[in-house]
This record gives structure tokens, sequence and C-alpha cells, in this order.
DNA sequence: CGCGGACTATGACAGTCGTCATAGTAGACG
DNA sequence: CGTCTACTATGACGACTGTCATAGTCCGCG
């Protein structure tokens, strides 16, 4: 998470990827990035000459970026990887930083999808594009594990928007039940559609 | 949807949950919610004393009173209820209006969670009355369905993220793909928990 | 008629926003 | 040394925002 001695751009785009995360898009101003990131304000239209549109979505792409590496951590810690054990380690890594942080922030990628989506179009795709980014390593995953290849990208759709869908649910209620509730309920499912690939080789 | 001839404090809720839905709640402005309800926009402070988080709240309340209307609806159009028949209705609702009137708009509970949730504590709450008042009667269904009475909040719980996640992703890609692919995947996971009990009478 | 409450109208306020113009510093290179 | 480029600093601008104060209209009731 703090991986704070980068240069100032990228310590920017991080820093806006975690305000827009708290308050959306309006929220996070430009002032306010500079602050956080410990950056002078004149860097920001040095840096960011495309003004705040830029700046949104590459914290966008940032979140999509970083969304895909943890995949693919918690995919090379698994021992006996399966889908339900991937999509309970995604799960748990919102269950844990809402215990350890409080419930402060969400998904970066959806709350710009709700400020953005209708009027910037730029930010529309580069949202679009970090879904697409998280999902993919998603689905080739549950590939390695079995699941047909046609249905890969059906379920790695189904568990990124029940997982978004919980965030949201879990933050209004400041309660992480949604999130429990949505890897116990969806676990069985998943790894129902990779057993009866796995075992039969 | 356009109940248009109620009373004018009616008619500026349901404005601001339409301008809400499309572009988070910074983008509601109340001016722009006063004219887009052909309202006179003194009139906002005499209906309103709370000012702009009173309105925001009862525009998320309202929102969460037309989901779980519409689910009556649904149960009540349906001949033979079933769990993925349910799930189907309330996202084939979403596709129709994608395809009908564009994707500028949202989940209103949704973008104000993601705005409002951590700087104003009464919208945060509001947003999940809202999202308990729409799980409410799912899970009430699926139990006369024949689901568990401990699964069926689950499942409601699991549907209702699948679909807000599932319209997140629709609406950056302005595609309706993502929730034909999460009804999909997951009507016979929820027919599952239902077929055991029921035909066992 | 006259009074009173519900509602409307409108301008002003203080604040914040993103953006820009302008000037300034620092360091590398010739 | 001079100069060029990368980066920083800062104040100002106009366009908003939500809120408020004040005055005005309308209509029913006594």
């Amino acid at each position: 998470m703090t991986v704070s001695e980068r240069g100032p751009r990228e310590r920017m785009v991080f820093s806006a990827a975690q305000l827009i995360r708290r308050g959306g898009v309006a929220a996070a101003g430009m002032r306010d990035v500079a602050a956080h990131a410990g950056a002078p304000r004149g860097s920001l239209q040095h840096y960011f000459p495309g003004g705040k549109e830029q700046l949104v979505n590459e914290a966008v792409a940032w979140a999509g970026r970083y969304a895909a590496d943890r995949v693919a951590r918690f995919l090379a810690a698994m021992p006996e990887p399966s889908p339900s054990g991937l999509f309970s380690a995604m799960a748990q890594q919102w269950i844990d930083e809402f215990r350890a942080a409080g419930f402060a922030g969400g998904c970066p990628v959806a709350a710009a999808t709700v400020d953005c989506a209708e009027a910037a179009e730029s930010t529309r795709t580069a949202a679009a594009d970090a879904f697409a980014r998280w999902s993919r390593p998603v689905a080739e995953a549950l590939r390695d594990m079995g699941v047909p290849r046609e249905r890969a990208g059906s379920l790695a759709t189904l568990m990124i928007s029940a997982l978004e869908g919980a965030i949201l649910i879990a933050r209004s209620e400041r309660d992480v039940r949604a999130l429990t509730t949505v890897t116990r309920e969806l676990g069985p499912l998943l790894d129902g559609c990779a057993a009866p690939q796995e075992p039969a080789r």
C-alpha cells in the first residue's frame, strides 16, 4: 500500500486514487491531491497538462493494475489454487482493510465510474480498461484451475461484480457482513465449475 | 418512472435521485434539482430545511422504496416464481433501461454511498437502510420459494451485490454484457438452493 | 376586509473548485 | 560564465457551489 518512495508523479497518482476512494472524484480536489502526496502544487500542471481528467484517468488505471497484481500475488501464495480460494482472498483483502483502517474508502474504479461515466468519456473508458485488466488474470487463473475456457471470463465478471457490490453494501453498513456472506455463498458455485474438470485428468 | 404529477416536493426528491444517478451527488446541484423538477428554487429551503443532505437522504430512501416495489411487482407478474426468475427480472430492468435510455444513470444508492459514506453519516445510514429495504422483499420471496430461512438473507445480499457490481461494469463498458453474464451464471446457483426444498412437499 | 401561514422570488454571501499566467529556482551541459 | 530545460511557487481568475436574508405573492379563514 504505502510505497511512498517513488517519484513525485507516481505519488500524486497514488494520492489521487486514495482520495477518490474516500469521497468520490469531486471530493478529491487538486490541491488536496498535491498536499496528500507531499508534492508541490505547481507540479500538477507540469506532470498532468491534461488537467484533472488526466490525473483521474491515471489513478483509475493505477487501481486496475494494482488489483491485477494482487490477484497474481494471491495465486502465487496459494498452495492449492481453487476458484473459491481466489475469491475468498480477494474479498478477504477488503475485509482486512475495513477492519484495520475503517470503512473510509471503497474502490476507486467504482467511484470514478459513478462520478464520471457520463461526463468524461475518457474516464469511462479508463474505468472499463481497469475492470478488464483486473478480470483478465482472474479468468486466466480460473482456466488453469480447470474451468472451461468459455466460462472463465463469465465467472471472472461475476466475481468482480459480486465483490464490487459487496464493497458498496459493506461501506454503507460499516460492516463486513456483505463481504463474508458473498464469499460464503459464491464459493461453492465457483468450485463447482472447476471440479468436474480437474479430477478428470 | 415518470410519475410527473405529484406534489412539487416529491418531484424534487425524484429529480434529485435522477441527477445523483447520472453524475454522483456532487454533480447534482441544488439549482439543477429545482430546474429538473420544474420547481421554484425558493422551495428547496422550504421543503428541505436540512439542506442538501436531507434532500440526498430522501432521494436515497425513495430509491430504496422504489427498488423494493419493483421486486414486489416482478413477483406478482411471475406465474411460477423462481429465484433465478426474480434475479433475471431485476437485471432485465436495468438491461432494458440501458438499451432504451443509454448508460447515463446508475444506481443512486451506490452513488450516494460512494460520494457520502465517509463525509455524511446520515447519508451513509440512509443508503444502508435503502439496501436493507430492497433486500427484505427479495429474501422473503426466496423463503416462499423454498429457500431455507437462514440462507434467504444471504442469497438476497449476493443477488444485490452482483447486480450492483454488474451495473457498474455495464456503465463503464457501455454494454449490458456484465448484466447478462451475471444473470446467466448466477441463475442456476440460485435455483439450486430452492429446488431441494420445494419438490419435497 | 384583514390577518396569517404556506409558498415563492431573488440577490448576496463566503467558500471552493480547476485552471492559468507569470515568475522563479536548480542543475546539467557547453 | 551563459543558457537551456525541468521543475516549482504563487497569486489571480471566473465559474461554480450550498446557504441565507429579505421581500414578495397567494389563498383560506375569521
